[in-house]
DNA sequence: TCCGAAAGTTAGCCTAGGCTAAGAAGTGAT
DNA sequence: ATCACTTCTTAGCCTAGGCTAACTTTCGGA
C-alpha cells in the first residue's frame, strides 16, 4: 500500500552541516586546481603558460586572469615573469599533477559507466572537485574490476 | 618503449572555455538548489521551514539566510511569512523536486559502485550540481543493469 | 630603429556568499 | 498583560571571482 518511496529521514543537522562546509571548502579550492592544472597543460604543450592563452582557454577576461594569478602567487603556487609566462612552483606542481591525475581518472569512470567522451570531459570539469579520495579509489577499482572481468 | 601515458593532446580553446563556462553556471545555481531542497525536506519532516533551522543545517549565519532567501525570494522560488517559516513558489518546488531526485540518484550510485555510504551522502552533496542529464541517464542505465544482472 | 600589435596591468565596478554585532519583532509561558 | 527568549533583520565588513575601459610595456617585423 505504500505509494512514495519512503521519505528518509533528515540527517543529523550537524552532520549536515559538515557536509555543506567540506562543500564550500572544495568549490574555493576548485579554482585554483583547474588554473594550475591548465598552466600545466600549457608548459607541456606549448613550453610556456602565458596570461592570454589562460583567458582564451578559461573563457574569461584578461583582467581576470590578473587578478586570479595574484592569487595563486599569494598562496605560493606559481610564479611569474611578465611576457614570459607563468611557471609552477613545486606544491604549484604537486597540486597540477594530483589534480590532472583526478581529472582523467574522473573522465575515464564516467566514459565507462556509459557517458559519451564529450560529456564525460564537461561533467568531469565539476566533478573532480567533489570527489572524495575514497571516492577516486572507488573509481579506480570499478575501472579495474572491469578491464580485469571484461 | 613508452614511458609516460601518451600526454592527450590540448582540447581546441573554444570547447575548453564553454566548459569552463558551464562549469561557472552550474556552481551559480548550487546554492539555490541545495536551499530549496532543504527547505521541502524541512516542509515535509517538520510541517515548516524556519530561518534558523536552515542557518543550522547549513552551517551558515542566521544573516547568511537571511541574505540568501533574499535572493531566491527575489527569483521567484520561495516566499516568506516572518515568524512562520518558508514556503516554496511552483518553481521552487520544481526545482527542489529535480534537486532531490539527482542527489539521491547520485548517492545511491555511488554507493553501487562501491562506496560507502556517508562518504557517498558527503560527495553526492557537490557532485549533484555538476552531473549533466546524460550522466545522470548514465547513472540510471548502470543502476538497472546491475540490478537487472544481479 | 621604430612603431604598431600583442601582452599585461590597473582602476573601478559588480554580485554571491560569507562573517559579527546589534537591534527589532514575534511567541509563549507565567 | 508582561517579559524573557527566540527568531529574524539590519548594518557594516570581507573575499573570490567576474566585468570593461584605459593605460603601460614588450615584442617583432618592416
Ligand atoms: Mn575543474
Ligand atoms: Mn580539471
Ligand atoms: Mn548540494
Ligand atoms: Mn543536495
Amino acid at each position: 500500500m505504500r505509494r512514495t518511496p519512503a521519505p528518509r529521514p533528515l540527517p543529523p543537522a550537524e552532520d549536515q552541516a559538515a557536509r555543506f562546509a567540506r562543500q564550500r571548502e572544495a568549490d574555493r579550492t576548485a579554482t585554483a586546481e583547474d588554473y594550475v592544472e591548465l598552466i600545466a597543460d600549457l608548459l607541456r604543450a606549448d613550453g610556456e603558460a602565458r596570461a592570454v592563452d589562460i583567458a582564451r582557454r578559461m573563457g574569461v577576461s584578461q583582467a581576470t586572469v590578473t587578478a586570479t594569478i595574484g592569487r595563486l602567487q599569494r598562496d605560493g603556487l606559481v610564479e611569474t615573469k611578465p611576457y614570459r609566462g607563468l611557471f609552477l612552483t613545486d606544491a604549484g606542481r604537486d597540486m597540477a599533477q594530483a589534480a590532472k591525475a583526478r581529472h582523467e581518472l574522473v573522465v575515464r569512470f564516467l566514459i565507462a559507466v556509459g557517458l559519451d567522451a564529450e560529456t564525460a570531459e564537461q561533467d568531469a570539469e565539476g566533478i573532480e572537485h567533489h570527489a572524495s579520495e575514497a571516492a577516486l579509489q572507488a573509481f579506480e577499482r570499478f575501472l579495474a574490476a572491469r578491464k580485469a572481468g571484461g
